[in-house]
DNA sequence: CACCTATATGAACACGATTGCAGAAATGCC
DNA sequence: GGCATTTCTGCAATCGTGTTCATATAGGTG
């Protein structure tokens, strides 16, 4: 394994100084056109690339910002970190990996501070204060996004969660629906938190009282078994909030393992995200969208302005739902 | 926005030198535990971290690894890229994030062989000979997984995607099936290729000729449209061999559009993955599994042979696909 | 030719950390 | 106490690059 090529290399090859190098991969600098092609067949031949290392080590700022992701579970997750990392790139810039559980996203947020990082972008998982504290201290921007914590020094942008609930809610009783139950995630989640604060206020709005309070993990599966037993008791719901799109799958199929019982007309099901499945035939499932390109837009105007004015005061973008009537509400 | 902290800095607040700064983060050298002690509170104090571009650029080697990645389209890719992602976190490497489409792979590669990366993984696009030969050159390992190109100099860790197709065929054959038709994705992918090879090879194993070849996009819709007209025609197939799981839940619901017609009776699909939903009891697909776990184990160990051992042989390990048996075939 | 300007290049320092070397301080042994 | 040994610390060189400053060259003008 031989080592890389400096410009030191490059600069003997083509029998000029180091400095000349680094001009001629400078645009601005002032080398002779000759020169310069000079330098970069050199450079070519060697297989020579700047280090990017040294290079932000000297000009204190590099290209990199982190990214802090949990597992990503579902397609929802998928599609937002696709869509992110691949807009961060068009910009310029490298997403540098940050993949943790959520009690290990302050240990290892910590670690990654080693690298000056332009910026950190928190999709998921919950940050403490002290963390928080600490990008502060480095001078590194945070920005959170799928939660909103108002309480920290972080921009955040995520869906209007408590205006999507009440969306939800809206659309059962507009159908008709008397009995409404919730199928909630987590709770100490921010999806879970907000989405049922946004229910109960909405069915305080219309005066009802949910007919079932129930949590699950957000997966299929959680949908699934509970919605077995939610469905075969004599006072079942006549209409499901499910706060994704997964567990709401999941509910449509424990309904159809009733015979007799129909969807939507016995019972409604409305989700929350959109996933690409929500819309497939099979399915059909109403749903509130939680809109990905509209998100991840939001997030890089976020960064690009805090980048440009660091002192700016704290941001919270708040995506607005859109509610996708579909079979089952 | 203020400056990190230095070595420096701390160094001054301690009231030492910079270098006992340097060695009391280093767990193995001469520092006296009571300067340690008051080094580490000073540099708590301020906040400071050191500087991994810095320590990367005098050791030579940084902890980063580069990820290559196309669109993350279907949660099979998500698995694999989640598990692999969170493997390499576990090893103390920090990932690069390159998101690429497949004509962008080379100059995207390129670009980000700026920074010092330990290796790069591929996960998906095709990467040509002059981006390998660049890699070599600069020293850097390069692995390639979910496809295989022997003819490069680069380890891979690969499905062994003709056998998991010839599985399939022999599921299908044993069942009892005559007309067995193809449905796969893009034909210049490695999948797409590999697994119509094993396809090929096992209906000529049994004398048998293929009823139909049809190519779709890997997508559910492409699966659902190709399948409509496959299944409408009065020679339709007794089974179907597609290329993936969501082409074949795709299929599954166009089957579902023809009354009368039941599967796996009338006609049997066997898909390829094993992503999650396949599982589901609403879909029940019998499916090649091509697993995720025993491939992130190998591509983990591959890379940290491949870094110990630099110059040994290039290994490419192919991962044994399973049948899951369930309901379609 | 003398002079000025615009352009081109090189020498040298800086960035923040690691580490070999050498000297200082502490400890052990007789 | 004297000497050897161990433990600790600081100096200075180093990694690969960017950039200022000073100097050199070319080109234009009178």
């Amino acid at each position: 394994m031989q080592k890389r090529a400096t410009a030191e290399d490059v600069a003997r090859a083509a029998g000029v100084s180091r400095a000349t190098v680094s001009r001629a991969f400078t645009p601005s600098a002032y080398v002779a056109e000759k020169t310069r092609a000079k330098i970069k067949e050199a450079a070519d031949k060697l297989g020579y690339r700047r280090n990017a290392l040294a290079r932000a080590l000297i000009k204190n700022e590099s290209d990199l910002v982190a990214i802090v992701t949990g597992q990503i579970k579902n397609m929802y997750d998928a599609r937002v970190f696709d869509a992110l990392t691949s807009r961060l790139q068009e910009s310029q810039k490298w997403g540098l990996l940050v993949h943790a559980n959520d009690d290990e996203v302050d240990r290892l947020l910590n670690e990654a501070m080693s690298y000056p990082v332009q910026a950190v972008i928190v999709r998921s998982g919950s940050v403490d204060a002290k963390t928080i504290a600490q990008c502060g201290r480095l001078g590194v921007p945070l920005i959170l996004t799928g939660t909103e914590y108002s309480k920290f020094e972080a921009d955040s942008v995520c869906c209007d969660n408590v205006l999507g609930a009440r969306m939800a809610v809206e659309t059962l009783v507009q159908r008709g629906a008397k009995r409404i139950a919730y199928l909630g995630g987590a709770p100490n989640l921010y999806s879970d938190m907000s989405r049922f604060k946004g229910f109960s206020e909405a069915m305080e709005h219309y005066g009802l009282k949910p007919a079932f309070i129930e949590r699950g993990d957000f997966t299929f599966e959680s949908g699934l078994e509970i919605g077995k037993k939610m469905l075969s008791g004599p006072d079942r719901p006549d209409a499901v909030f499910c706060c994704n799109d997964a567990m709401a799958i999941g509910m449509l199929n424990a309904a159809s393992k009733f015979p007799g019982l129909s969807v939507p007309d016995d019972v409604a099901v409305i989700g929350f995200d959109d996933i690409p499945m929500a819309a497939w035939p099979c399915f059909g499932l109403t749903t509130i969208s939680n809109p990905v390109e509209p998100t991840v837009n939001a997030i890089c105007e976020v960064l690009e302005h805090r980048l440009e004015f660091p002192e700016s005061p704290r941001q919270t973008v708040r995506i607005k739902p859109k509610l996708m009537r579909r079979l089952t509400a």
